[in-house]
DNA sequence: GTGAAAGCGCTAACAA
DNA sequence: TTGTTAGCGCTTTCAC
């Protein structure tokens, strides 16, 4: 920046607010200024600059995973409106291990970030109080329904479920399967179960449920359906944690020759892409994975400016009635 | 961090010493030290450090879009490695954007990043004379074939649209299709178009291509070789530019009652999770999503200790042969 | 093995 | 509007 000082004739501190207000500097040397940076090819330090002002225009987010395009959507709408007011994501990744939170919480603080992004309300008792002395605003995403550190854009995985067995059950089914990838480390999923499971047994109904091994691998969801029909021959209908899950079990039914929803109903979570071109269309819950991450950057951009905003918000879910259940 | 040393009773460079180099304090004070970072639940400041040692442990990394699956399991085993060696990924993405890899190169030196890792090779001029002048490990990838900034990591995606042509010559089908989302904007699918028009001209069969206006929306693909089968009803075989494409063609074509591959064969390419459970299985390619990452990983931590280490790297892909094509 | 001192490249008062 | 000055919180010589 010295050099750029120097070779356009003014003062470092002038070049420094040229960089930050370029409108409070005459333009005469606002020209010469941007010239020079030019010439030099000049880039800001930008570390230097955070120390010195002691902010940084950061934004960290932690998610469990980005392979899963719920997630990656979201971050990627976050991302394109947190770059237009000027912040950087610094994306952490858990892989659903509750100890590398706190782990990716203590590195992205060192960084000084003007805000952070955490997915869920389940966090460590040392992530909590690391972040409670920080002081910079927090958003819980991707749930909804309890209390929250600070700001909460979510839905409810309870309610969720709830929506999904009801629709079953109104149109006659009363034996259900859920059939869940990571059901012990997501606690989302789990949720959607709880809730699906409640309203069954509310009304009577039964349920079993299954955990694949792995991800959401689309072989194994068919082999588990197999099985799960194979012990429990009354199941009607099933819900995946997932539209994947749900496309290897509407795979395994083509396969055995059960008819969908004859046979066996099958809802996915996700709405993703291809569940309307499914033979027949897919049954699914539409999460708000894009909203989430428009929500969050206009409640971060309003609280950094330093408006106090609402702070939960609950965004719902959409059921998608198709064909399949 | 002085206030460590304070309560430590020691030098605030000692206490940094410590934090870098634990084996280089004497047991006594190291202990001291230790108990007074938990006691005040220091966390150092990471732009600090960077600003004082002009190093930083940031990894840029440049990709399309974090929405496809192959570049997400790219970023999370290059994450995983990286982050082991001690370093943190700053992501971004373009969007298929030109412009956007620029504004991103500059944004992410900005940060001093101790190396760099793109996709592909086009990046425009100002890219390259930025990336020339800032002296950092660069590493292209999920490409291979062209000279290159620095090092490469990838495969040649024109080998692999040969690959797969050759395939189904050998299989005796003549007319083809390749059914693409992005072809404008993707490059690399672009030069897998290629490598199979090439190989199929070579032997006198016939091809034809499409376009997908959106992402690759599996109900477009499905409309799309609808209309291509009916104006080149001769169309024997298509080559899809991802797995979820070729699913929306294969889904089509479950709906049309065409047989697959009797009247119509599928290949995908991904080898995406899903691909083995469909009905039926999915020909398909596998580029080497996660290799690319280890690879990049060890490079990258190679160069940066010093070692000047081999700069290209073809990893090729597996032509995965099931049913469908 | 430890500490004192200098400075990394900026920003933010403040004075001019 | 512009320049001067004093740090931001660390790391890195270099003496001790």
């Amino acid at each position: 920046m010295s050099e750029v000082a120097q070779l356009a004739d003014v003062s470092p501190s002038t070049v420094s607010l040229y960089l930050r207000r370029p409108d409070e500097v005459s333009s005469r040397r606002a020209e010469r200024i941007q010239t020079a940076i030019d010439r030099l090819g000049y880039l800001p330090n930008t570390m230097a600059g955070g120390l010195a002002s002691s902010r940084s225009n950061i934004i960290g987010v932690i998610v469990p995973t980005i392979t899963f395009s719920f997630f990656a959507e979201t971050l990627e709408t976050l991302e394109r409106n947190l770059r237009a007011a000027g912040y950087q994501l610094l994306i952490g990744n858990t892989e659903f291990d509750p100890s590398r939170e706190e782990e990716l919480i203590r590195s992205i603080l060192s960084w000084n970030p003007s805000g952070l992004v955490l997915t869920g309300f389940s966090h460590s008792r040392k992530s909590v109080s690391l972040l409670a002395k920080s002081d910079i605003p927090i958003v819980e995403m991707w749930d909804y329904g309890q209390e929250g550190l600070d700001m909460v854009v979510g839905f409810s995985h309870h309610t969720c479920g709830r929506l999904v067995a009801e629709h079953l059950l109104r149109n006659g089914y009363r034996h259900m399967a859920f059939l869940s990838t990571n059901f012990q480390r997501d606690i989302r999923a789990r949720e959607r179960y709880h809730g699906f499971r409640d309203a069954i047994a509310d009304s009577g109904g039964s349920v079993v449920v299954r955990e694949l091994a792995g991800r959401s691998n689309t072989a194994e969801a068919g082999k588990l359906l197999c099985s799960l029909v194979d012990e429990h021959p009354e199941t009607q209908a099933v819900f995946c944690s997932n539209d994947m899950v749900a496309l290897g079990a509407m795979f395994e039914c083509q396969r055995q020759g059960w008819s969908i929803p004859g046979r066996l109903a099958v809802v996915g979570f996700g709405n993703q892409d291809f569940t309307d071109s499914t033979v027949p269309p897919m049954t699914t819950v539409e999460p708000p994975r894009q909203e989430i991450g428009d929500h969050i950057a206009r409640l971060l951009i309003d609280r950094l400016k330093g408006d106090d905003t609402a702070t939960r918000i609950d965004l719902g879910v959409r059921l998608i009635v198709r064909e399949s259940g």
